[in-house]
DNA sequence: TAGGGTCTTCTACACCTGTAGCAGACGCGC
DNA sequence: GCGCGTCTGCTACAGGTGTAGAAGACCCTA
């Protein structure tokens, strides 16, 4: 499942919200997009088409919700930008985390201590 | 600068190569994708055109070489995937990364040798 | 010097994404 | 019962991306 910018922003605002009609989504990313509600409602439809979301009449009145976990999303992207931009593994993204991004003491101190937690969230 | 999915392809050969010609980057990507001559040429273009790759003529055949560096454009990539996905910030990608993906004992062991090293590759 | 191969530029088209208007249905208050 | 606001479905269009054909320029070899 290939998210584009767009819906990024519907799913990260779904994520929170669990489910919700287009007029609470569009309220909920003023500030961030200034779509007008028909753009709100195309982008639902395609997402519903394409099974990122589901959508459910209540009256006459659409309530979306997502239909891909958060954590999947995350999973697709993350390992779509490796397979592009990092040679497909794990490796040189950690090196280029740790060696070009500006990881603050505190990131580091937090990188270590979860590296220290064995496997902790993984159940699925 | 955004790389579509075929700019990358082309621009990992490239920084593979340092310069190369159409057919040249063509032949090395055989085996990824299966494009036409033309194909590869019209990408070029446009690349050129948005300043993602530099075209030089020698004789009348055009030379390409990379107009962004490698570290350049996955930067770019992975803060845009860190703000489309990941809250906009390194905490929760660190969290991903550490708690979700099925990083191994020498991914894991990797990461805290680098973690140790101080600020390697930083010089700009 | 003519044919074949290769390169170039130009043009085209379909799909995806962002963006939104329009028209019709529906419900609520006066 | 009517008008207003809101919702829905449908339609449209522009820019980006993937994909490539056509036609002309150039050079090597028979």
């Amino acid at each position: 499942m290939q998210l584009s910018d767009g819906e990024w922003k519907i799913m990260n605002a779904l994520w929170r919200r669990g489910s919700a009609t287009a007029r609470e989504l569009l309220d909920d990313l003023r500030g961030e997009t200034a779509w007008a509600y028909t753009t709100a409602k195309t982008m639902l439809s395609r997402m519903a088409e394409k099974g990122a979301v589901r959508e459910r009449k209540q009256g006459n009145v659409s309530v979306y919700e997502p239909a891909l976990s958060q954590r999947q999303a995350r999973r697709f992207a993350l390992h779509g930008l490796i397979d592009r931009a990092f040679d497909g593994a794990f490796g040189p993204l950690m090196q280029h985390l740790v060696a070009e991004e500006r990881l603050g003491a505190k990131d580091r101190a937090a990188l270590r201590r979860m590296l220290r937690e064995p496997r902790r969230g993984r159940q699925r």
